[in-house]
DNA sequence: TTTGGCATGTAATCCGTTACATGATTAG
DNA sequence: CTAATCATGTAACGGATTACATGCCAAA
């Protein structure tokens, strides 16, 4: 029952990319899908327990640094079975939007409330889409010439497009509700 | 710990609209907020049953209709609590992505899959976006006085803009993934 | 008579965050 | 010396979906 876990597979398409400890592949997560998927350490410690169980994973302890450091490789059937993965569909899945269900029933309150989450909500996507918009300068300097360029690229532009929209969204909203607030003014 | 439970809140704001069953509750979520919320019977009768101890909602138990329905409305105090969450700033978080996930790694995986991907999830989107715009006429002429009506539209506006946004993106990524596929192949 | 809709609920399982607990190393 | 970072884990809690379980009523 439960959906089907996703973590496990985000951390073998990250071991894809080398071997790494729990603590790098949080960073690494962190760094590079972050805008889309995050991991804690809450799920990942016991993630790669469960991997290494299945032999998807091989562990092997570190201690030539002093400091025990349990690096994690992806092993052949982990690879296959990434790859399985990668080539189903996802399923789609209604994403819960509580900015959407305040302003549903924003009703019930003063129009300045709902004002003043669109507002804030405005600039969090003004932010963050200024961010996309660097990471991706670097990232075509640095990875252009990679393979997978195509795929990081898709990502981004993801991210630049879907906060594009939401600004224009924000500034449709926000006109409305201004409009609204001094008609009721009045 | 664990984040705020939301599931409360959105029956709760329901429950403005009139009183109602918990099934009718799921029936009414899905006919208005359904494209961005949406609650399970495993989620609503035991909220329900918290929110009737916590004083939040009353319990009308019909049998006059010879079938046992329970039917609940909000009270004063339920109100109270609504009213006070829908004021405060929504906390965003970083909503998971699969279909970027699975498009992040598929360097690892031959491109036709990830092709398929991003064309079921066009295809997705599109058909929405019908049911979106669809939706956006028949609420203007039935509901359009309504002094919520601004409300119900931004979080169509929501859906339309996104899906837009979405169908592009497809476009754009299916430009570049064939003329890598094309690239390759040579 | 059988299918579909109305109606209520529980159990299993997993998702996911936050807090707790511990300790070594490194840079300022 | 001390704060930040590296590093690994567990415990507690609540969120959320799916499947299971049950049974009535109305319409075809």
């Amino acid at each position: 029952m439960a959906r089907e876990a996703r973590s496990p597979f985000a951390i073998l398409g990250m071991l894809t990319l080398g071997p790494m400890t729990g603590y790098e592949l949080r960073q690494r997560i962190e760094q590079t899908i972050g805008h889309f998927w995050q991991e804690s350490f809450g799920q990942l410690y016991p993630a790669l327990a469960r991997l290494e169980a299945g032999g998807l994973v091989s562990l092997r302890e570190d201690t030539q640094g002093e400091r025990a450091r349990n690096v994690y490789s992806i092993t052949k059937k982990g690879r296959a079975e990434l790859r399985a993965w990668l080539e189903k569909s996802p399923l789609r899945h209604v994403e819960r939007n509580e900015l959407l269900l305040k302003l549903f029933f924003a009703n019930e309150v003063e129009p300045l409330a709902p004002i003043a989450h669109v507002e804030e909500s405005r600039a969090d996507a003004v932010q963050r889409l200024n961010t996309v918009r660097e990471l991706g300068a670097t990232l075509e300097r640095d990875l252009g010439a990679l393979p997978a360029f195509d795929y990081y690229w898709a990502s981004l532009r993801y991210g630049e497009l879907g906060l594009e929209a939401h600004v224009r969204w924000c500034d449709e909203v926000l006109a409305r509700l201004e409009k609204k607030r001094t008609r009721e003014d009045a």
